[in-house]
DNA sequence: TTGTAGGCGTTATCAT
DNA sequence: ATGATAACGCCTACAA
């Protein structure tokens, strides 16, 4: 059986014996076509299934409707969950995905920026990896007028396009809980340092511990690479010393997890003896044995939508007004804390 | 600042003053081409920063070196692995993965489907939605010389490209094992009839228990819709009956952690009363309060590295040998039994 | 060794 | 109201 062949204007023409910018626009619903001729090119077009050629029209409009989407990894419910919000929104207005996972290797990463730019992606969607700091890479597709957006975990900078959820007031918030709870003896085990998400969270953490009068003990933040072994590393410090953390905030449910793991295998009573807090709030909890008692939720799913949202934006005036417009938007979410598994 | 433009063979030819097929020659290594011209030709595409259109490659030779990979969620783990599978054996042929999920929804299945080949991707690779039974949107896809890959989530049909684990002898496996730890009395919540994936659960089922010399009692045998409700009703059914099983194997993870729920919220001791089984081995597992005594890996990753690898596979002989080749691909891949967490 | 020309599917700009 | 033609970026058969 024969493959069926993609029909185009141009057979349609043929067989009809009339030009292809007639067929062309008798398609398209131009105005000045007589109405007969109209109506025996749809007949056909619809009798063949005739689909317009995207890769064609693309190619003419030297756009294609692809965006890459690199993420460091899809297999953490954030980024997934990231994910659908912003297929769910580049869907709404005809444009695809591409996707790529750095796996937290900036070197990966880099190799990945410049493939999606050698596709010819029309905008680049990018939370970096853990150790990311020369943003040269995504900046060069700038360069080429190819709009790029980092979300959740975003540089520091000014001068980028960016969406992420600000941590530093509701940390703030769960020191102040965990200490109503009279847990006033409270550690924090925080990501990589260069993380802005990191760092966000180190200052939310002091303010909240220094607004209750209390000198802040920085025996009491360790960090993680967000390997279990380092995590490990980070509660066998923690529990050393003489006076003992009686709350433990985590930098996410990940670590939240390893740190667990680790208490229980150390005979601490997980919410009991030691109070756990986290980021995330992800779906998986409400499975996991120990959950938070309380967490921080961060919108993954509205963080995707924002992305592509402010991506259409920027691509949209890009095109109306030829003349650059170098500012920056930046998209700043509330994160919301969540006690023991109710919203 | 300027955007800078793309370079193109053209524009390089201009400023050399040659023909743009000298230029596509002595940029591709042509071996009739003068020395000086082609280092002249390099030297200048170097310092532009050339780099070939493919968008307009692929126009030419009617490709797009993109995948379609249609999935019913990204949020379940199972598939997440699978995706990084077909990714990374993607990446090592040059081909991109456009992304999409059905939901389970099979309309919405149908509709990015057709958004698919309307992009002409290259192929679709494709885990079916919990309901589907009609296949004709994917063909359609086979008419248009698009091959099609159905993987894990499979079609029961001979005649189409798949990559599956069997679980039939597996679940043999299972029963035997559970028998041999003295649990004589088990149920199966099995998934949606439809799914070849449930139907080999259940023969693999019935076959274990009725070569234990045992009858197989049908009350014993329940079905879940996959929701969480749903999976309550078949515990609460199976919980009733005065013969009670002590021994129920879920359909997945997801599903036995919503029965897991079930039996502790009715004074079930988990494990204890009842053994738990299922499928899937998820690496959450690790961390949920009641892993499954036993369960059964899939191998996502493996899944999505043979689908990929079919679907070049398939590609590869569609250009070489005009002829139709109707035969279909089918690769089957063994799972395994796992123990409460060993492999 | 190098240049010319045609074509991939479509739309837009001219003519007619 | 319709047709012819150029253009997008690249490749390649053919010509010189």
């Amino acid at each position: 059986m024969e493959p069926t062949k993609m029909p185009t204007i141009k057979e349609i023409a043929k067989r009809l014996n009339v030009s292809v910018s007639t067929v062309s626009r008798a398609l398209s619903g131009h105005p000045r076509i007589g109405l007969q001729t109209r109506e025996r090119v749809k007949a056909l077009a619809q009798e063949l299934g005739y689909e317009p050629n995207q890769q064609a029209i693309f190619f003419k409009q030297k756009k294609t409707f692809v965006i890459g989407v690199l993420i460091p990894h899809i297999r953490e419910e954030f980024f997934s969950q990231a994910i659908s919000g912003i297929e769910s929104e580049a869907m709404e207005h005809q444009y695809t995905i591409l996707f790529g996972q750095s796996f937290d290797d900036t070197e990966r990463e880099k190799q990945i920026v410049e493939t999606m730019r050698r596709q010819r992606v029309d905008g680049l969607i990018i939370s970096l990896a853990k150790n990311t700091v020369d943003y040269t890479p995504m900046m060069a597709l700038e360069k080429y007028d190819i709009p790029v957006v980092f979300f959740d975990r975003v540089p520091l900078e000014k001068n980028v396009n960016k969406v992420f959820c600000n941590l530093y007031d509701v940390t703030v918030d769960m020191v102040k809980w965990l200490m109503d709870q009279d847990r006033r003896k409270i550690a924090l085990i925080n990501g990589p340092e260069k993380l802005t998400a990191s760092k966000e969270r180190l200052k939310g953490f002091i303010q909240g511990v220094s607004s209750q009068k209390l000198k802040v003990d920085m025996q009491f933040v360790e960090n993680t690479d967000l390997s279990r072994e380092s995590t490990y590393t980070a509660m066998e410090k923690l529990l050393q010393q003489k006076k003992k953390p009686n709350a433990i905030i985590t930098f996410n449910e990940y670590v939240h997890m390893d740190a667990v793991q680790y208490a229980l295998q150390h005979q601490v009573k997980v919410n009991e003896d030691i109070f756990f807090g986290s980021y995330a709030n992800l779906a998986i909890t409400t499975h996991i044995a120990y959950p938070p008692i309380i967490s921080i939720e961060q919108y993954p799913y509205k963080q995707g939508i924002a992305a592509m949202k402010m991506m259409i934006d920027l691509m949209t005036r890009k095109q109306e007004q030829k003349e650059t417009t170098s500012d920056s938007m930046h998209q700043e979410l509330k994160a919301t804390l969540v006690v023991s598994g109710k919203s």
